[in-house]
DNA sequence: AGCACGCCGACT
DNA sequence: GTCGGCGTGCTC
């Protein structure tokens, strides 16, 4: 019998499917879908390979080598992942093995039962020793910026995370920099038999609520279906999910149910469990590659069949698949970074589509996309207009920050703002700050020279980190040292600057001397749970101010927070990103979906200098449906998605010239392929190739980057875009990375 | 990506 | 004569 595979290590050059033929001695009944081990190449190198099909007849047209050996026979990809495979080749141009690589647990190695973890020694976060003449290699550097991010980690995550070996991590315990511990297994992984079930009671639905759930269920015809669930924060998109889910699980079908980000939805994952027991398995990044394979084993063999997880659990081999359900469907977490740039509403829709299953997304703010996929009938539109408990909506006022410099106010905080602070702390209500994580970074500036520090390696300005005393590259990770005066003008007024949010901490001490203030950012959230402690010491009123970013909008209820702050609302307008104005309405929403969750009206201050922009007027509104209007309008005269695809084509390499040269060669390759009828699908009509400019970070990593931007008609022209380039730069011996409609265009 | 083949210059 | 440079092309 001849069998066709695909091979988990290989490139788009040789990527295809391959031929091989089964000795009799290996004859099982499982083959499609099963891992084996193949002959390759004239050397006969033993490759890894998956079988994609069976086939019937016997005449192949060449010369079939026999496969070695079956290495898993149960499938390891079941038909829908199979097909997905093939898609994802299709409209990422990456390889069967890049697509598999998702869906399989690569566990290489057998590991112990135990959890090693790594930490960092207190005597040194304390000593503050960071500096460059004691640890100068980059890998030691990486670790201590994830130790310093993340708390202790297990020691598979870091050798992981960091790309390192276990010898990194011995060098830096002999420096004393880091300790061991060891943790028993029960504390990282939940006995489920034992868990003994409290199962949660479902609770009853409004009449809303009633409508949704009876119309996706009511659509169980073993056709596919796609769902909105377009619902204002508190409007219980949440109970709507579990009672899908509990039907379609008593009807015996497995679930998917995507959140943003594990760790912002322990109350989720938590009712999740009380709701399902031991039928739910939870899948995130923080999962050890044992755990990983434990999880994914118990989902694969149907010993569980409801997931709850971030983005990669969207490839979860569920038996008999009946619904992905994605909450928060807008949330940038749902787009991969890494090759291939995915997004989980795709591969959602693609695989929910295959099986003929449910397809639904749960949003306050859908993504401008997705909204215009109901406008269409392509997706079923269900609103949740009213809030459960029955809280008014929050009044709006919109502050102009020009009128405040002309009326000689120069502080972050407008007046307006001052005084309905000082009347909430007076009442004894809280009080948010939002502050716009990008662009807000702080950074150190010369205030006489105007010197900036930047990093060595990459063309950003350090990020200011003022609990460690230090200056940190966010995109290498690389310390520094705080310089005492400015290395250029020798003067020693260089200082922190950039309202970041430990200054808008220090700020607001010093204009609210009796505010009790709580800040959440990335130094305030190391270490595991760190995020729901801070978040419930605010429920509990240990605090009556909370500083943060958007990250402060997500996962909690804050019944006594009276009034919502937006500092600078506008920030995002300027980035050269067609997704600017929905990102900013969007952040706006959600910040004034934080105020007045409970009988006392709730009040937001928006602060702005752009006042008049739609996407601030729309979101004081709580209008989605003007703001969409006037955005789709906007995306459709300037040919951006959903109406055309962008795809980004970046080219780096180590010397600015070699990736100059070479993102010009690709650029006329593509122009010659317009040209050209007979070569390719591509055309002036289908695809526009914008100039080449440098990347809006221009060197990182001592790599320098170039970046072509394409418009096309549809994902499958940018796909044979990228493999034009993608041989270019194997010519060229240059790097290219490739996005297709990317959430952020840097 | 590897790896072999193949076609030229430098060398025991 | 042969060793080895790396350009080109293939992998069931």
């Amino acid at each position: 019998m001849n069998i066709k595979v695909v091979l988990k290590q290989s490139t788009l050059q040789f990527d295809k499917e391959y031929i091989y033929s089964v000795p009799p001695t290996l004859l099982s009944e499982n083959l499609l879908g099963a891992k084996v081990l193949v002959p390759f190449g004239k050397s006969d190198k033993s490759e890894e390979a998956f079988v994609v099909s069976v086939m019937n007849d016997e005449n192949s047209p060449f010369y079939v080598k026999p496969i070695l050996s079956i290495e898993q026979p149960n499938p390891v990809l079941f038909d829908d992942q199979l097909n997905l495979v093939k898609e994802m080749c299709r409209k990422y141009s990456c390889t069967h093995g890049d697509a598999i690589k998702l869906m399989v647990p690569t566990l290489s190695f057998p590991q112990e039962k135990t959890n090693k973890t790594a930490y960092l020694n207190d005597s040194f976060l304390s000593e503050m020793m960071l500096n460059e003449g004691e640890i100068t290699h980059v890998n030691q550097i990486r670790v201590m910026e994830y130790l310093l991010e993340y708390g202790e980690s297990l020691i598979s995550d870091i050798l992981g995370a960091c790309q390192i070996t276990s010898s990194t991590l011995t060098t830096l315990y002999r420096k004393k920099i880091i300790n061991f511990s060891e943790r028993a297994y029960d504390e990282v992984n939940q006995d489920y038999e034992s868990l003994q079930l409290p199962l949660e009671e479902k609770l009853i639905a409004n009449s809303e609520q009633k409508d949704s759930i009876e119309k996706i269920l009511g659509n169980l015809k073993g056709e596919y279906r796609e769902y909105l669930l377009h619902g204002i924060t508190g409007s219980g998109k949440t109970e709507v999910y579990f009672q899908v889910i509990n039907e379609l699980h008593q009807q015996g079908f497995g679930v998917i149910l995507l959140v943003p980000e594990i760790s912002l939805t322990p109350q989720m994952v938590s009712r999740m469990n009380k709701r399902f027991g031991k039928d739910v398995r939870v899948i995130h990044s923080r999962l050890n590659q044992r755990e990983r394979t434990e999880q994914w084993n118990d989902i694969r063999s149907g010993t569980a069949n409801i997931v709850v997880g971030a983005r990669c659990a969207v490839f979860s081999p569920v038996h008999n698949l009946g619904a992905i359900i994605i909450d928060e469907e807008q949330e940038t977490t749902y787009k991969s970074q890494t090759h291939p740039k995915y997004n989980a509403l795709d591969i959602a829709r693609i695989r929910m589509r295959h099986v003929n299953g449910l397809f639904i997304m749960g949003s306050a703010t859908p993504n401008v996309e997705t909204y215009y996929r109901c406008k269409t009938g392509r997706t079923i539109l269900l609103s949740l207009r009213k809030r459960i408990c029955e809280s008014q909506l929050p009044t709006v006022e919109i502050i102009d920050l020009r009128e405040e410099l002309v009326a000689g106010n120069r502080s972050i905080f407008s007046r307006a703002l001052r005084e309905k602070m000082q009347e909430a702390f007076i009442k004894d209500e809280q009080v948010l700050l939002f502050i716009n994580r990008r662009g807000y970074s702080g950074f150190l500036l010369c205030r006489d020279c105007g010197y900036v520090p930047k990093c060595q390696h990459c063309s950003v300005s350090l990020t200011y980190h003022m609990t460690h005393k230090s200056l940190i590259c966010h995109y290498c990770g690389k310390i520094y040292t705080l310089p005492r005066k400015c290395p250029i003008c020798q003067n020693h007024r260089i200082t922190g600057f950039g309202a970041g949010t430990q200054q808008i901490e220090q700020l607001s001490k010093m204009e609210f001397p009796n505010a009790r203030i709580l800040r959440m950012d990335q130094d305030t959230t190391t270490g595991k749970g760190s995020h729901e402690k801070i978040l419930s010491a605010f429920e509990k009123g240990e605090a009556n101010l909370l500083i943060g970013t958007q990250m402060i909008a997500k996962g909690h209820d804050f019944p006594n927070v009276t009034l919502v702050g937006i500092l600078s609302a506008d920030l995002m307008l300027g980035l050269p990103d067609f997704r600017a104005s929905e990102r900013t309405f969007q952040l706006i929403t959600q910040a004034a979906g934080r105020a007045g969750r409970s009988i006392k009206p709730g009040h937001v201050v928006i602060q702005a200098y752009n006042v008049d922009d739609y996407s601030i007027l729309y979101a004081s509104r709580q209008d989605y449906e003007g703001f969409f209007d006037q955005e789709i309008a906007y995306r459709q005269s300037m040919g951006y998605p959903p109406f055309k695809s962008i795809g980004l084509i970046m080219v780096s390499s180590d010397t600015e010239d070699s990736a100059l040269i070479a993102a010009r060669r690709i650029r006329t390759e593509l122009e010659g392929s317009l040209k050209d009828p007979m070569s390719s699908s591509l055309s002036s009509e289908n695809l526009e190739i914008m100039d080449i400019s440098k990347a809006p970070t221009h060197m990182i990593r001592n790599r320098y980057r170039y970046r072509i931007i394409l418009k096309a008609t549809n994902e499958i022209i940018l796909a044979s875009c990228f493999v034009i380039a993608q041989t270019v730069a194997r010519e060229k011996k240059v790097m290219v990375s490739f996005d297709t409609n990317p959430y952020q265009m840097n």
